[in-house]
DNA sequence: GTTAGCATGTAAGGAGTTACATGATTTT
DNA sequence: AAAATCATGTAACTCCTTACATGCTAAC
């Protein structure tokens, strides 16, 4: 009961934030989205959709109702959607509270898990808060290097070939990150503003859903 | 009850196949060389150790027995050992069970979780097992990178920079694992043998386990 | 007309964590 | 004698997955 969750929740609070969505299009969102990081099926997503609306976060709305495209796809046009799809808005209090998460900064932000899905919402994230969450997390790195130096140094002649091999990869990857963090760092420094919201200069509103947006296998 | 497990068994059992250990050593090791993948605490470690006795793969011996290390410790020598520590040894069957998982390469072993446990006893694994692995692994990435390439595609426009930088990341993670794949498998083709263990050429025996192995913060 | 995709859910369970409880031993 | 670290364990909980159950619509 209750299935309150932290990464999840957030995800789709933010994503709702953008546009109202039913279930099954916001899965789909998140595993591409946020996808390299995390995947999520429908046994927790409806449950925790569930969830947000008792606690007044979202409402549902039946779909069939005026806001759905016009109907430019050529073939067919069925006319008043698909029927039975609940499609969820964000109410006033989700907005605020999702507001909240975004200017909370906690020693969780930084962790592998909460990381990603706090960055891919950095464009409705303030830039101090930005800073604070980037700088966290490369000095989480840097700390996690020092420890995988101290203990290779220390356990070196007793790995074997492949488990050295699987540390260098491994740290390899983690310098890679703070090299990453730190140009993000100092373009946010520089004042390298990146758009909050579409990167669009071309077509006039979205052309209609490419079809198959099929992520599962 | 029964806790049986993926990784961490499969973990404990290939630790222990090298030596006998308590738990507390265990876990140390456990989260040094197998550490940028996984971590463990003592809430599923013991269980886990609990349950593998009860197969019949792992014996508790207490300790303070005669296999303990010659006193070479210059200072003190408490002899006869700690009391209360429970070494865990590898049985007859529990080493035919490893070595039964060692060869097995099912639709998993490619997944995140489970390639890197299987990475860091690969001085263990035959080498035609190894191949199906980093192999596996490699398409498997691959297979990922060519949907986020098109997902991209079909998304682009409608994502702001920071979820694009995101995705580019990720992207270039990926295939910079999938170089360092292809790399081991040239290497193991061309028969540059890595040995199966420890790359020591100095010390005559472990030279007393260093001070301090905390890994915790 | 049957496969594939859209769409929504639930019950059971897996794999682990946190927080707690306890005590011995070593270092400061 | 206090603090750290070694050492072992348990109960409750978290967060997510799998497998199942259901039905509609579009495409082949």
């Amino acid at each position: 009961m209750s299935r309150r969750s932290g990464v999840l929740e957030f995800a789709v609070l933010g994503l709702l934030r953008e546009s109202p969505m039913h279930g099954y299009e916001l899965r789909k969102r998140l595993n591409t989205s946020l996808g390299v990081f995390r995947a999520f099926s429908y046994g927790s997503l409806y449950p925790c959709l569930k969830a947000l609306v008792q606690r007044g976060w979202l409402v549902e709305e039946p779909s069939g109702q005026p806001e759905e495209q016009q109907p430019a796809r050529a073939q067919a046009a069925p006319l008043a959607g698909r029927r039975a799809k609940i499609v969820y808005r964000l109410t006033a209090e989700g907005k605020e509270h999702f507001e909240d998460l975004l200017s909370q900064t906690g020693p969780d932000t930084w962790e592998d898990e909460h990381f990603g899905v706090r960055f891919a919402f950095f464009g409705q994230t303030s830039r101090d808060v930005r800073m604070r969450v980037l700088e966290g997390r490369r000095s989480r790195l840097e700390e996690r290097l020092a420890k995988m130096r101290a203990s290779l140094a220390r356990t070196r002649e007793r790995l074997d070939d492949y488990t050295l091999e699987l540390q260098r990869h491994g740290m390899e990857s983690v310098e890679r990150e703070v090299r990453w963090l730190s140009e993000l760092i100092e373009s946010e420094r520089n004042g390298t503003e990146r758009s909050g919201r579409p990167a669009r200069e071309t077509g006039p509103d979205r052309p209609a859903p490419g079809p198959s947006d099929n992520t599962d296998t």
